[in-house]
DNA sequence: CATTTCGTTCATTTTTCACTGAACACACTA
DNA sequence: TAGTGTGTTCAGTGAAAAATGAACGAAATG
């Protein structure tokens, strides 16, 4: 084996491990893969190029890039004289995925808060028991904005 | 509606809402509403009420407990003068909840860093870009590890 | 204008996984 | 010992999510 075809192959299991994460985080494999794809190769990449590169419909590519990019996680650029669609990791990539986490712990958090108001005074084991449940989410929430905020200052 | 059956309402609500969160970080949504019925009770629940109030297989709660118990969310207690196994969340629940984050996120790091460590090193790009992604990793395990001290420290 | 190249959409297929329920092992009980 | 209650296992089911691919509209190209 080449020392270029070995490259390639470690390219491709870095891919394939973080499409494996991704899927763990709740994402769609392909996502993780395109992701994955942008990180390494840390330069633009077209459409066609993810598409043929990973070995799925453009079908897929299109939506996994829509979700990426409403996340902000990567952003769609151009490039002169191409048609193409081109993509690339987005500026705050990373402190928008830890924001995504935080985001969903703080609604949990507000969730519970909501039965709390709801129950009656009398019930004070519940609440006291929810408040425990709904203070939880709130310390992971603010670990994840503190987790954001240390990504931001490593630039 | 009497008060019972509006406070039966609103347990009953709360059950369904920690299924769908649950649901949202991966876990089966039984083990969820298991575990929101141990929350909120705050005394042991026999296998039976938890099939039952749930409406739920026993096939279901066996698996679902068995998860809680490996994670250490909740634990089996047994109840005098009963055969039945009894349920209770476990002292740290939320502390190993946390944990269980952390050790995910530490996992992926690991994993980059294997990627890292294959790569030659004539391949300063791709090795930049996958410190910092593995870096990110790091960050997040960091901010749990943290969040899990700060669950501790209150009690 | 006709043609080609793009990316998106959406009906359909595929896959995955929680959940079911019957069979089972085990331990009490009468 | 037969009978009952209890939890586990596992093959099968069903529903939700992911992925496909054909159809489509838009835009560039000749």
């Amino acid at each position: 084996m080449t020392k270029t075809e070995e490259i390639a192959q470690i390219r491709e299991e870095f891919i394939e491990k973080i499409g494996v994460i991704a899927q763990g985080e709740g994402l769609p494999r392909i996502a993780g893969r395109v992701l994955a794809t942008l990180v390494y190769d840390g330069q633009r990449v077209s459409f066609g190029e993810l598409a043929n590169g990973l070995g799925v419909s453009r079908g897929s590519i299109s939506s996994s890039v829509r979700l990426l990019e409403e996340r902000q996680i990567i952003k769609r650029v151009a490039k002169a004289g191409d048609r193409q669609d081109y993509f690339e990791v987005a500026e705050d990539a990373f402190i928008n995925l830890i924001e995504t986490s935080a985001v969903r712990a703080r609604r949990a958090c507000k969730d519970i808060a909501g039965t709390i108001e709801k129950l009656p005074q009398s019930e004070t084991g519940p609440h006291s028991r929810l408040k425990t449940y709904a203070n939880f989410y709130d310390v992971i929430d603010a670990a994840l904005v503190d987790a954001a905020k240390q990504m931001r200052d490593r630039k």
